[in-house]
DNA sequence: AAGCGTATAATTGCATACAATTACACAAGC
DNA sequence: GCTTGTGTAATTGTATGCAATTATACGCTT
């Protein structure tokens, strides 16, 4: 084989990093390795891993007990969408460019997928489309075929992710949203370099004023 | 106390970083946590820490038999010159606003010793100067005072470090940079946004233009 | 009542043992 | 000659034990 097999410890980084991305920790909160290992049956080494992992994404702290969830204030939001605001329309143009049908396709089930989560407006829909989302940015940036790119970009995303708890569950911005994905979709689909970076900077602004709308 | 003490593992991880950004391991160099342990006379434990963390940063990746050391395209590095035009710019200008006495003052401590090493030209210089120009970059976008802004710079700026393991070893260039880190400093030192602005995109765009003189 | 010091409980840091996986070499078969 | 299979060595994955650090609670002093 060429690469080891999934560990326990990637598999709770997985867990860890999805939950905390859903907000299902309050920002503060205290996770310890014995109590998780206790409480998903596992030895406190691969807890230990993930939990260091996840430190040095910047999503956990460490304090004198245990690491501590951090949280986004609105201000890093706000820093967050200034700097997508320049790379991102750069980053369209490339991905217009570069993207294959392969992709396309990729980002098309996505899409679909979410279309149906936001008119459905189920119990745990919120969390779906969130995660869709991130499917679809993490597609989109890959598209653009730059490592550097796609890291920057898919960084920040992760992270606003965290902020964005109650942002999307409201049934009208999700579908707002999930328009402006479909006006990147059919941008890169036509492969117009200057309808998607438009397009990607017209969902920024709309994903900014949408967030300052919101209380912290 | 507040924060848990030193730990082997983060001496470890910062030692491990310092030497596969100064070029000490080849890239694709396989890194064994027993030999590592058998190395350095500790256990697996915190070696296997450190590297998990060095792969979460991109600085290795794992493979079926230990840990590779990731190398740099030519494509990132330009990549990477081309995201830090578009935002080295706005970042200057909130440096110039929000920049400390005391910021100002470690800066101006940073590059009188860059200074000196540029003259010394000695044995290690090599080494000396690239840790100051780590050291000048990180004081420079600390004090954007946004946390995301210095996230994503210094983070660039830390990879980029990998690829110059011979470009600043030549006086000249070292010397060059030197002086573009000057105009910079004078322009914060005065609080002057514009001025900050064009001193930052001139060194990246220099710095651009010396790399793209070197062989991979 | 407030502050300080100590004892104790909880938690992390590291080492080590063992299991499981993976890679590698070498030989057999086609 | 190339592939395939097997055995062995090397390496990682996980669990656990113990030491050390840290936080917390409680009693003492002022």
């Amino acid at each position: 084989m060429e690469h080891r097999s999934i560990s326990i410890a990637d598999q709770i980084f997985d867990q860890l990093e999805r939950e905390i991305l859903a907000g299902k920790y309050a920002r503060g909160e205290v996770l310890s390795e014995l109590s998780l290992s206790k409480q998903l049956g596992v030895s406190r080494t691969p807890i230990r891993e993930a939990i260091r992992r996840l430190e040095q994404e910047d999503f956990l702290e460490e304090s004198g007990r245990g690491a501590v969830v951090v949280g986004i204030s609105k201000e890093d939001m706000e820093d967050m969408y200034e700097i997508r605001l320049q790379i991102e329309g750069p980053a369209a143009r490339r991905a217009a460019l570069n993207i294959s049908d392969g992709e396309l396709g990729e980002i098309r089930d996505v899409l679909d997928l979410q279309r149906f989560y936001c008119e459905k407006n189920g119990e745990n829909s919120s969390d779906q489309i969130k995660n869709l989302d991130s499917e679809f940015h993490k597609i989109f940036y890959q598209s653009t075929g730059s490592k550097s790119y796609f890291k920057t970009l898919y960084d920040l995303h992760k992270r606003m992710t965290k902020f964005r708890k109650a942002s999307v569950s409201k049934q009208s911005r999700a579908m707002q949203a999930h328009q402006e994905h479909e006006a990147i979709y059919e941008a890169l689909a036509a492969h117009d370099p200057d309808a998607a970076e438009q397009a990607a900077l017209a969902h920024v602004r709309n994903a900014r004023a949408r967030m300052q709308g919101m209380e912290v």
